[in-house]
RNA sequence: GCUCCCAUCGUCUAGCGGUUAGGACGCGGCCCUCUCAAGGCUGAAACACGAGUUCGAUUCUCGUUGGGAGCGCCA
């Protein structure tokens, strides 16, 4: 612990490819805390496997953090950069007689896990090295360095999440601590890395859990404090399988694409493995105030597309017009070819917007009910609107625009108007305003017909009107 | 094979010894209605199984079964 005593949280990913969903809930959960305790919030990129780290995967890992408006303090720390010092401790440990060099070769352990697997025991490293004289090495071999972990005993994770979780020491063998070419393991490096970044909670994903007694040994070795830990339980995919980069999960960009908000997506995540009571809509600012260790969940949660679109519907429609406006103008630059909206578009889009939003669960379908906004002239009719504008429906049209074009162009006064000729020809009012509705805008269904008259105006609406009517 | 974790409606979950087992998504019905949505009302839908502990188990313990993770000179 520092001595401002406030919390200090960190997200490690390894850029070995994108911000998946579950990474990106893990990165929310420690923001979320960080944020709520006031504690500071880091995020350190793992690149110590030099041959699948790639700048590419970092840029996607940092792109999806800002997406998700998961701003991090202070700067980036590449783990990498700090080789050195992990060399340092591995020597360290290696002076006090904690750790030992083993001139095993890769060959010669996985002949030596071939075995213990062909004779069903247990596969661990068996400690050939621990108490051989480093004398009888040949000369100039190459060698790893490795943990002189204890047998005896046990050791404990304190798990805010899964309660104490045991080890029984002799299950730990001596894990490598620095490889042959001299740069850190994995294990290494965190233990090393969240005690210089002076972490204080480690929350992250349910996987490490078995590394973190791993950890533990070498954090006691070392005399270090041990952090709080918390491992939440991992994401499955819709049908029960494992959700990771091997198994089709999706980068946290592609749910961009589909048209979903990030504030829908901090939701959505925030709710798949943590609760507060029966709250299902929590606002960011309201899980701030909210968010805990002790109410995330212990078992894992699969990931439904049905209650994200319904939770993305909410927020569509809450947000302010203009502001929703934009945000479709930016997701049409993503689309293919590419959208670009003039500010006449926009502004009817905007002005069309409280009908729009109310009926779109992703902004790939919000871009698709205002596609009669973004060009002028008569509509190609899709099959149903060409279905319902039928011979008798144009000669109704007929009828209809002659009415209309005296009438005062407003939503009300239009309705009232359409309204009485209904009456006046005995029909009801759909039978003239599903005719009108396919004539404006080449489909069955949209806004109230009404409001899309007034947004498209006199001139525009008669134009298209005209084209179908007998 | 070994170690560890998990187990309430189809899904996400509430529950923290005594409840008509609650909510949400989805699904069915009704209402509203110019279409589609949204909204309101309403219906169907769950404590994996077996032993204990207890006056009493969804809740505590153990086992079984079923899922999952890890067991690398990857992270």
């Amino acid at each position: 612990m520092t001595q401002n005593s406030k919390p200090v949280l960190r997200f490690a990913p390894s850029p070995t490819g994108f911000l998946h969903i579950g990474g990106a809930r893990t990165a929310l959960f420690n923001w979320l805390y960080a944020k709520h305790t006031g504690g500071t919030f880091l995020l350190r990129i793992e690149d110590t496997d030099r041959e699948r780290s790639t700048p590419e995967a970092v840029d996607a890992i940092l792109k999806g953090m800002a997406w998700l408006g998961l701003n991090w303090d202070g700067q980036t720390v590449y783990q990498f950069a700090r080789a050195g010092r992990h060399r340092a401790i591995a020597e360290q440990l290696l002076a006090e007689g904690k750790a030992y060099r083993c001139y095993a070769t890769p060959e010669e352990l996985d002949e030596m896990r071939a075995k213990q697997r062909a004779e069903g025991k247990p596969t661990r490293y068996d400690g050939r090295w621990r108490d051989r004289d480093p004398a009888s090495a040949p000369p100039g071999a190459p060698f790893v360095i490795r943990l002189r972990s204890t047998d005896e005993g046990e050791t404990v994770v304190h798990d805010k999440v899964m309660g104490d979780v045991r080890f029984a020491n002799d299950q730990l063998d001596d894990m490598i601590l620095l490889r042959s070419d001299g740069t850190p393991t994995y294990m290494l490096a965190v233990v090393v890395d969240d005690h210089d970044m002076g972490v204080t909670h480690v929350i992250r994903g349910a996987d490490h859990l078995n590394n973190a007694a791993r950890q533990l040994q070498i954090i006691h070795a070392l005399g270090w404090p041990v952090p709080v830990y918390a491992h939440v339980p991992l994401i499955h995919g819709p049908d029960g399988a494992k959700l990771s980069k091997r198994h089709g999960a999706l980068a946290v960009e592609a749910y961009r694409d589909m048209g979903y908000l990030p504030e829908t997506m901090r939701n959505y995540l925030l709710r798949l493995g943590w609760s507060h009571g029966d709250d299902e809509i929590i606002s960011t600012e309201q899980a701030i105030a909210w968010f805990n260790l002790e109410n995330i969940g212990r078992s894992p949660a699969r990931f439904d597309f049905k209650k994200l679109d319904n939770l993305n519907g909410h927020y569509l429609r809450t947000m302010d017009d203009a502001a929703l406006t934009e945000t479709l103008a930016q997701h049409l630059t993503h689309a293919s070819p590419p959208i670009v909206l003039n500010s006449k578009v926009r502004a009817r889009i905007t002005a069309a917007m409280p009908g729009l939003k109310e009926r779109a669960k992703t902004l790939i379908e919000l871009a698709q009910s205002a596609g009669y906004l973004y060009t002028d002239g008569p509509r190609t009719l899709d099959d149903a609107a060409a279905k319902v504008l039928s011979p008798e429906a144009r000669a109704a049209l007929g009828a209809m625009l002659q009415a209309l074009e005296q009438t005062d162009w407003s939503a009300p006064a239009l309705e009232a108007a359409t309204r009485n000729f209904a009456e006046g020809r005995g029909i009801k009012l759909g039978q003239a305003a599903q005719p009108l509705r396919a004539a404006l805008t080449g489909h069955t269904t949209s806004p109230p017909v009404f409001g899309v008259l007034e947004t498209l105006g006199r001139e525009e609406s008669i134009n298209r009107i005209r084209a179908y009517a007998e």
